[in-house]
DNA sequence: TGACCTCTTTGTCCTTCAGCAAACTTGCGG
DNA sequence: CCGCAAGTTTGCTGAAGGACAAAGAGGTCA
């Protein structure tokens, strides 16, 4: 098995202040594994056996409900921990972690997140911040779900992930992993149809344009408007 | 100015591993202040200067957003910490606190914050367990507000509500502290037309008793069936 | 190449609930 | 003790968007 190359981990933020020594001492305990499209990471309520860093891809973390409908609390884009409950002090996954495109990721087993807290330089501090970020993305949401119409609230969930993940193209900007309607539908609390006919209107203004699971944002400044960021 | 008494602390979590000389250390750092009902802690977005700790009374914590609508994000139970931005490395409050009864609380500057995480056993474990629960809170919430319909989500709202701050009387459980429709409306995303014409018909039902400010659940159970807490 | 599956579009109907309006109740302050 | 403010109730109306239905469009696999 071949090493894994330290300059994986030199830019990301929960490592940057840390010695190249310190960097080879983390990389030679973590597991590397590679996730195909729609391939489950980690299961709610599962024991939480290890914490994740996404290098590649882009991942999903999905709540299920009884009545079998599911709701998507979260992306996570490359350069951030995830699955970590540890930090939370739980001891099973709150919720379950789908890779949404093809996904590169290291893990490490839970009882190291201790030393690594203790230890390395910053790795704590970032964590909370990280949590904190997300938090705060949470309270947004709620409130999104709480006062907006469904038009407004799908615009919003469009620009973060244009945010999160956008990358320049020719005629905008394109989400870089790939949606479907009803992906939309699960972040906005509405159905796929609503989803279809409001990209549909949009791709008629000339604000997105999209193609099966894939859409790009023409006009972000006119999805902002939609979006009913305040006056 | 007299000396705050040692038991104050001494059965709360986040102090309940220390020794008697520590807790009257925190103490004497502590500035215990009362607050009206309706009397604002700390507001969103101001420098977050302490952190707090509820002794007695209840707290709401609630985002405004830029229409000037309210959303009630938690409400804090006596011997819960709140304001616990430094716990996330904010350094302003991400939401308004405000006293949703006549509330008793001790507050630290942030500073101390590094001090008590560093020095008192249990305090950080603690503080990550509460953080972990909020954040588990908020997810239920935004599944909710994403899945179920207005009813399920009024009935949810009670139920939570009852189950962190019920108190036994005669006919029923008791809400320990004021809340009006309109309160309850900004938690559930509805109008406060809405939470009324429900609480009319459950009390008509014989589920709820309620009369201005104060709700009496008689039913818990139908309301839990209500809230389709699955089948 | 054809069958199948997933994703998407579009139409129609119908329920839920927000919006508007107005009256009533209760408690508090002057 | 009266007037006012805050909280509550109730009726009516209309629009948003969910439910149901059906068909088209790529992509994938044998």
């Amino acid at each position: 098995m071949s090493k894994l190359d330290e300059s994986l981990l030199t830019g990301l933020p929960p490592f940057s202040l840390l010695e190249r020594s310190q960097i080879r001492e983390i990389l030679d305990q973590a597991l590397p594994k590679r996730y195909d499209e729609g391939a489950e990471i980690f299961h709610e309520g599962h024991d939480a056996e290890r914490f994740h860093l996404l290098l590649d891809g882009y991942i999903r973390v999905v709540k299920t409900t009884e009545g079998g409908e599911q709701i998507i609390a979260l992306h996570i884009s490359p350069g951030q921990l995830f699955g970590i409950a540890p930090a939370l002090n739980r001891d099973t996954y709150p919720a379950t972690a789908i890779a949404a495109s093809e996904s590169l990721a290291l893990s490490w087993p839970v009882r190291l997140w201790g030393d690594f807290t203790a230890n390395y330089q910053g790795f704590a501090t970032e964590s909370y911040n990280t949590l904190g970020q997300r938090l705060g993305e949470m309270q947004t949401r709620i409130t999104e779900l709480a006062t907006q119409a469904v038009e407004q609230r799908v615009a919003a969930a469009l620009l973060r992930m244009v945010t999160q993940s956008g990358r320049k193209v020719e005629e905008g900007i394109e989400i870089a992993f790939p949606v479907t309607r009803r992906n939309i539908s699960e972040m906005t609390g509405t159905t796929l149809h609503t989803v279809s006919r409001l990209l549909s209107a949009w791709e008629k203004d000339g604000v997105v344009k999209s193609t099966r699971k894939h859409i790009v944002v023409t006009a972000p400044h006119r999805l902002v408007v939609l979006s009913g960021a305040q006056g």
